[in-house]
DNA sequence: TATTGTTATACTCTATAACTATA
DNA sequence: TATAGTTATAGAGTATAACAATA
C-alpha cells in the first residue's frame, strides 16, 4: 500500500516521507528536525540529507529558533505541494477505504491509532 | 510495529522475512523461490541470498521439482523454528489486540484483509 | 516464448560514532 | 550535562540488467 502511495505521490515530485514531513511540520512555527525525527521514527543524522533535499526544492526554510535549533518551516511553495499532497491521500484512503466492507470500515482508523505509540 | 516484532524473533535468531517465508512454505511441498518472491514483494534476485542464508542455518532445504524449478521446503529444524516463531507472533499479535478497545477489537483483521490485494 | 535460478552491481535507506556548539 | 545539528561511513535492503538452462 505505501509502495502504491509512493507512486501517487511521485506524480508531484514527493515521496512519502517528505509528505509525512510536511503534513506534520504544517501550521506550526516550532518543529525541529530532531522533533520530526523522534516522531517519525527518523535518525537525527539522516534528517539531514532529507531536509537538505526539501530545502534545494524550495519547499521548506530553517528559521533559526535560537542559537542552537532550527525551526523547519513550509514555504509557500511547499504550503501549495502539501495541498496537492492532500488531495493525493485523501483520494488514496478513499479508495483503500472502499474495499473494506462497510461493517468494519468505520473500525480502521481507530484501531490502527490505538496501536500507534 | 514491525521493528518491535523484529526484536522479539531475533530471540530465537530469525528476522520477520525469515518468519513470513517460513510460514509461506509450511506444509507444502511445491512452492518456488519466484512464487515466495511473488507474494512478499520480494525480487527474483534477491531471494537468492535471503534464501542462502536460511538454507546454510539449516531452516531450509532446495529440492528439485524438475530439471529448472525447486522447491523451498523446511527441515525438520526449520519447523521446530517455526513453532517458536508462531508462539512469538502470536504473542505479539495479542499484545497489539490488547491495544485496541473491545468495541474495534474484532473488526482489525477483517478490515486489513480486505485491504490485502 | 516465457519462466527459473542465478550473478553482478548500482542505488537507496538506515544505523553508528564522533564532533562542535549551545541550551 | 543534555541536546541540536552536522559529517562521515559502514551496513542492510532493494532494484535493474543480464545470462544460461529449462518449461
Amino acid at each position: 500500500m505505501m509502495a502504491e502511495l509512493g507512486e501517487r505521490l511521485s506524480k508531484i515530485g514527493l515521496r512519502v516521507v517528505d509528505a509525512s514531513v510536511m503534513m506534520l511540520i504544517d501550521g506550526r512555527a516550532d518543529v525541529t528536525s530532531s522533533e520530526i525525527g523522534r516522531v517519525l521514527d527518523i535518525q537525527r543524522a539522516n534528517m539531514v540529507p532529507l531536509l537538505n533535499r526539501l530545502e534545494a526544492a524550495g519547499i521548506i526554510d530553517r528559521v533559526a529558533l535560537d542559537r542552537k535549533s532550527m525551526a523547519i518551516v513550509l514555504s509557500a511553495t511547499g504550503q501549495d505541494l502539501l495541498a496537492k499532497a492532500r488531495i493525493i491521500t485523501a483520494g488514496f484512503e478513499r479508495d483503500l477505504m472502499a474495499r473494506i466492507p462497510t461493517e468494519h470500515r468505520p473500525h480502521l482508523v481507530p484501531a490502527l491509532n490505538a496501536l500507534w505509540r
